[in-house]
DNA sequence: AGTAAATTGTCAATTCAAACAACAAACTTA
DNA sequence: TAAGTTTGTTGTTTGAATTGACAATTTACT
């Protein structure tokens, strides 16, 4: 019985209402992509009729989920058009688990951070505690929201590997938990739907929705943490895996060393590639993102130099090895590894050239990320968008946040 | 202007005839992968209607993809089923253009290898003589088909990295090509579609399609002939990369040795595990796929042990690697790899645990290739057959065989 | 200012793929 | 033989996208 052997989702068949969700989709995903849009240019990009386009809007402004204005400026030729914006109201909550902290924002549509709570997290934090101190905060922003907000869920990042079907962290180094049930017991808490992803690939999602891989649909990304996390975006989609674990590209063996990384792995770019061994050349105990990167790009210690270089080096072969395997329009290179990056641009890619074949490099880029602050914010919330993309009008169900309505 | 910025294939709107279209493109997946199925199990399996199935299988029948015939044992409870089945005389070509000689194949729809021609290559093949060779063999194949066969197209293999866009060969070390546009001169001849991809992709493809992957559907394929290519299916869908050059599994850096592989990388899997060096150890100048894998089970010698043990290192190195990348449910060796599988398994799976994240292991099955002798015509063929299960009408402006038809 | 050209929005009518309801057909089981 | 089960078929309904005609609004040109 084909029942049995893989569903894949081509294999469903489709009706009319699929299709109208998709168009839908379609038009939710173009307005969350570019802010704005005018009915004339959803018209030309999802290649349908004016009289639909015209009909789906008028179907995501009666959800609640866009509305329309004016435009501002001259047009050109012709009428103008009406334009078409992701309506503010409705929100999701991003919240990352990290080891010093939990932070939980309010996020937007358009990827704009609307409010953030942090909360120091005690030693030994427990899955448990940890859900407690993410619903708690949750709690104390939900009640500052405006009255009439709708809120369409929550999404986790989470240092670890996940079970993404089934919202587990299946191992998280940082706090020693496995197979922690994080999600069904936020969910159980706030009563909403929890979304939960491995950090670095959140990280990765944020960079493509909101920044410098914007433009591009195949993206490897590096993220240097505590230790090195990585995200890839295949044409446009996140890669998961079979079970959600996919794209752990700092436990990849890259050389003989027998040095381990923090998953307890020898030789890897994350053996090499290490924010402590970085704070212990530059004589620092402790520094944020912005610190770390100053005293890189401004220090003369000899020693710190040569450090740098081979983590330079190390790096440059990560890379060729994830240009070679995914063949990316662009990598991008976040957290200590772009102030690494910006250190010694020349050596990391005069290496990444020699590890790489040659037509495969001809045409990526290596860019350093653009988000810094809210990155994780940001791609945590990307997930609980990304259903909503993918069914607008799922938001009918979605909780109201009550009280009189400001105007 | 969102039309220069990123048009994914989720931005297009669809309407009634693409809702048809993947139908149809689902119910002949459907029938391509299981070869036959009754009207009843399409219905479950594609959750349509049983009116719906009815149109779409009439539809095909028109079209001349499909036929219908009554179930012959027994069917259970209930009125029986009409069993639909692939149609036979739909065919594709399949080419290989390996370094010692090329070889066309005469495909169906259900990835049966109908006939096979195969003739020598010169030394020094140029692009022009390869295509020349190829387009030979196929008239050749062409005028023994069967009066009424419609033929859906050309797949072609190359042991090298391809834009698959434009059906470039943009480099192939074992013909020293640069820059071939084989795809469009190999259409001009034959007045068919033509569709290439790197040999070790087609490989995987045709594991997948007819081989030890059906069952999966996210796949880590690792082939080993003159070199090591390998092919990845994420979801159901092979991995290309922005420009196709993507899954170049065996360029993979992993040690720090300076040994040179085929493209000139340094200390990567395919400089250490090299059939050239088996043959060596083993005292062979030359051997075919089943007589190196008899030597190597069968050889006494310490020497040549020594030497499968060093590369079985390696190979688990380069499966974990992926393993930890992709977190594939299968990782299937090919070609000699499987050979030196077979040989110390254990050991090979040993590596591989040391250097993979538990997570990602622990639901990962590695397993020998099933295909050999077909293997590349199943996976080249395979190209044009999956246009035609993406766009199942496009048969109707297919080229008929002329002629009487046999009765 | 006035008119033509271009572009967009809207309305009514049309199209057609999928679903639905009812019934017929073909099998198994008691 | 009758009852129960599953599948195929026919006619009808539904609803999402399209089409065509026309109105609205701007720019460009005389």
């Amino acid at each position: 019985m084909p029942n049995s052997l893989l569903p894949t989702d081509s294999d469903r068949g489709r009706n009319r209402e699929d299709l109208r969700e998709h168009n839908l989709s379609a038009v939710v995903g173009l307005l969350h992509r570019f802010g704005t849009l005018s009915r004339a240019q959803l018209t030309s990009s999802t290649g349908l009729n004016r009289t639909t386009i015209s009909n789906l809007v008028a179907e995501l402004k009666s959800l609640g989920l866009v509305f329309e204005s004016q435009s501002a400026g001259p047009t050109g030729v012709g009428r103008p058009s009406v334009m078409v914006s992701m309506s503010g109201d409705v929100v999701a909550f991003a919240v990352n688990t990290a080891l010093d902290a939990t932070t939980v924002g309010v996020v937007n549509l358009l990827g704009q951070v609307l409010m953030k709570a942090r909360r120091p997290n005690p030693a030994n934090l427990s899955p448990v505690m940890a859900v407690q101190i993410a619903n708690d905060l949750i709690i104390h922003l939900r009640a500052k929201l405006a009255p009439g907000t709708r809120i369409i869920g929550i999404g986790v990042a989470i240092p670890g590997q996940v079970r993404v079907a089934e919202g587990v962290v299946r191992f998280a180094p940082a706090f020693k938990w496995i197979n922690a049930p994080f999600g069904p017991m936020l969910n159980k808490l706030a009563n909403l739907p929890v979304y939960i992803d491995n950090d670095a690939s959140l990280g990765c999602l944020a960079e493509r929705t909101m920044g410098s891989a914007r433009k591009y649909k195949d993206i490897v990304y590096l993220f240097g943490g505590t230790g090195v996390g990585g995200g890839v975006v295949i044409d446009g989609k996140q890669l998961r895996g079979a079970t959600g674990y996919a794209s752990e590209l700092g436990h990849v063996h890259i050389s003989d060393s027998d040095v381990e990384d923090h998953s307890g792995l020898v030789g890897t770019l994350e053996s090499a590639v290490r924010r402590d061994k970085l704070l212990e050349v530059l004589k620092l105990k402790a520094a944020n993102e912005d610190e770390l990167e100053a005293a890189i790009l401004s220090t003369e210690s000899r020693e710190a130099s040569i450090e740098f270089q081979n983590q330079i080096d190390a790096l440059g072969v990560g890379v060729a090895n994830l240009v070679n395997i995914f063949n990316p329009q662009v990598v991008i290179l976040s957290g200590f590894l772009a102030s690494l990056f910006k250190f010694d641009r020349e050596r990391l890619l005069a290496e990444f050239q020699k590890h790489a074949l040659v037509a495969s490099q001809e045409e990526v880029v290596v860019i350093p990320g653009k988000l810094s602050a809210n990155l994780l914010m940001i791609g945590a919330a990307e997930l609980p968008i990304q259903a909503l993309v993918e069914a607008p009008s799922s938001i009918s169900q979605m909780p109201v946040t009550k009280g009189r309505r400001k105007i």
